[in-house]
DNA sequence: CCTGGCACTCGAACAGGGCGAGTGCCAAAA
DNA sequence: TTTTGGCACTCGCCCTGTTCGAGTGCCAGG
């Protein structure tokens, strides 16, 4: 449908509007890229695009900008992935080296996405869903109160406070503990349930099963209501780069990303494999037309147990934003995968 | 010093200024305040505030504003503590109940008191200084590697994986555990160090030592790490509300938001009881010379644990903001005083 | 199908002028 | 001594008109 030429124009296109934040023009275009041919022809190529949805101009006697549908074509069939420089490349293994915990290792990683990007970055802690259980242990506050704590071998720590229908004895308790954990430990959150339903049957005591059913319904609870994911934000400052027009523009872009249920949202409608590269309007949120989303699974086997990505203006440098967010992908997982 | 009725002046331009965020004239403060005098004499009040350093003109033939000078007077003598309305304080109680963890709270806490100021909402995690440990957890993830657990009685939980120096039997560690919890569960952090730096002596086994004292070193290693504190952001859209300059003022304060240090120093500085506010300069951080900080510790008992507070800009409604904050502050102590 | 030329469009940038809010000062009144 | 009304003056804001130039679309010729 459209000559390879055509093509080129609108690599070059979007290639300057990134570059300069200015629509482009016929003449500059020729100046800039050898594309040898005159300005004129240019002009009549441009025409075509813009016919076709992918460019479109501002207002009369401006240059032209890619619309939505441009980014797209351009993302899809024109650019690479930019990999990343061995300095870069040595700059992520030196900042995500010696993280102590899970809070830090996502801490940390969001940062970078930030720093290399200098966009906004977004990463989701590790899923429940898709990981195991490590440990559950099993506290004694005061009598008739307990807490639950649930490890995930991903490092994520989850607690809750559990008021018991009535007293529970250290003795139970401990028996409980085991019992617990010789079922659940090393077994998939999904499975967890079935393994668990007969449990208060096989305790004598009356009140204590009613404990023990409380307990469960504690944990099956954490399971279910953390498959709401958590996940952490940075950069934000970046936004500033955004434009001119900013006030505007910037304002229901913060308030996108702090309802966190909207990012995971998008990154929960990303593939599961592969990179995905949302542009402007197909992130189906107000807020968000200004902005495109590049988001990609990590996670410390084969299977990706989150996601992660960043937050930019449509007109961001494509190739070089998902060389930088597949890069810190790959080492996330490494450093999951070794703790 | 200053008379009766100049102070009176300067109450009133603060608060015209605060509300039309324009400069404000003599005629203007007449019109609005009953001040019981001509614009004439407000005017010469006004050259006395200004040559005093209260009040400054943004440029000749424009009217006042307040300096940092002339905000500090205004907070410490002229405004008080607004209380919140009926309605509001059922809003916290309906916003806040119903959290189910630590980081629901202060979740909840940092949306709570975005909304109620419009601005940005600054909450530090209760501080394991202060708090006192609940229970010491000890996994065997592998021969020789274990996992620390440590839940405080804030409702807060560090976790960190130990290499050990030797493989380390389960009966060493059902031993080390219950040990360790006989000694420091209710004792506050401050006082742990002492209280276990004999026990790798009291194992038998020559390698059992090496990996207690590798436990304990991390153990200890968390209480203090951990001083470096951790907090929760939020209400950042609300910085949109700025001023007409705006992405020149909002960059550093994204940014200074983003490092978190800064935060954590600035409420560190506050003072310990009661509200602190600072004031523009008085935050001694670049990013923030327009910004205000009102600030104030909570607790569960009667001690405070953490602080919160909200930032804003210097232009910003003191007496609201401040009820606000103090009002959140008390509810978040009752919440944590429950749990 | 490409190219050079040409007339045209329209926003950006600049300059000038009127407007008006606000000031400072002064002399008179309280 | 303090307050007040009056008055001249300043200076930023806003509106208007004009110029400038980048960029376009179209067309005739190669």
């Amino acid at each position: 449908m459209l000559s390879e030429r055509r093509l080129e124009v609108l690599r070059a296109i979007v290639q300057d509007y990134v570059g300069t934040e200015e629509p482009v023009g016929s003449k500059a275009l020729t100046e800039r890229h050898k594309l040898g041919v005159s300005p004129a022809t240019v002009r009549n190529d441009m025409a075509v695009l813009e016919e076709e949805g992918y460019i479109a101009q501002p207002h009369t006697s401006a240059g032209r900008i890619p619309t939505d549908k441009g980014y797209r074509l351009f993302v899809d069939r024109l650019a690479g992935v930019k990999p990343l420089s061995t300095p870069e490349r040595r700059a992520i293994h030196n900042f995500l080296d010696g993280a102590v915990d899970l809070d830090d290792v996502v801490g940390r990683t969001v940062r970078l996405l930030a720093q290399l990007t200098r966009q906004v970055a977004v990463v989701q802690y590790p899923s429940l869903t898709r990981s195991t259980v490590r440990h559950v242990e099993l506290l004694s506050l005061a009598p008739a109160r307990l807490m639950l704590v649930l490890i995930t071998d991903t490092g994520r720590v989850e607690q809750r406070v559990i008021d018991c229908p009535a007293p529970f004895g250290e003795a139970s308790l401990a028996d409980l503990r085991a019992r617990l954990n010789s079922r659940v430990v090393g077994r998939r959150f999904a499975d967890v349930p079935q393994l668990v339903q007969d449990l208060p049957e096989s305790f004598e005591d009356t009140e204590d099963r009613g404990t023990v059913s409380t307990v469960l319904a504690t944990l099956l609870e954490t399971l279910v209501e953390e498959q709401e994911e958590r996940l952490m934000i940075g950069g934000t400052a970046n936004l500033t780069r955004f434009g001119h027009d900013f006030p505007l523009t910037i304002r229901p872009v913060l308030e996108a990303l702090e309802e966190h249920v909207v990012l995971l949202k998008l990154l929960g409608e990303a593939k599961e494999s592969g990179m995905t590269v949302r542009i402007g309007h197909e992130n189906g949120h107000e807020g968000l037309t200004s902005t495109s989303v590049v988001s990609v699974g990590y996670g410390s086997g084969g299977e990706a147990v989150a996601k992660l990505g960043v937050v930019g203006p449509t007109r961001m440098d494509y190739p070089g934003t998902m060389g930088a967010v597949r890069a810190v992908a790959r080492y996330v997982g490494q450093i999951l995968a070794e703790s």
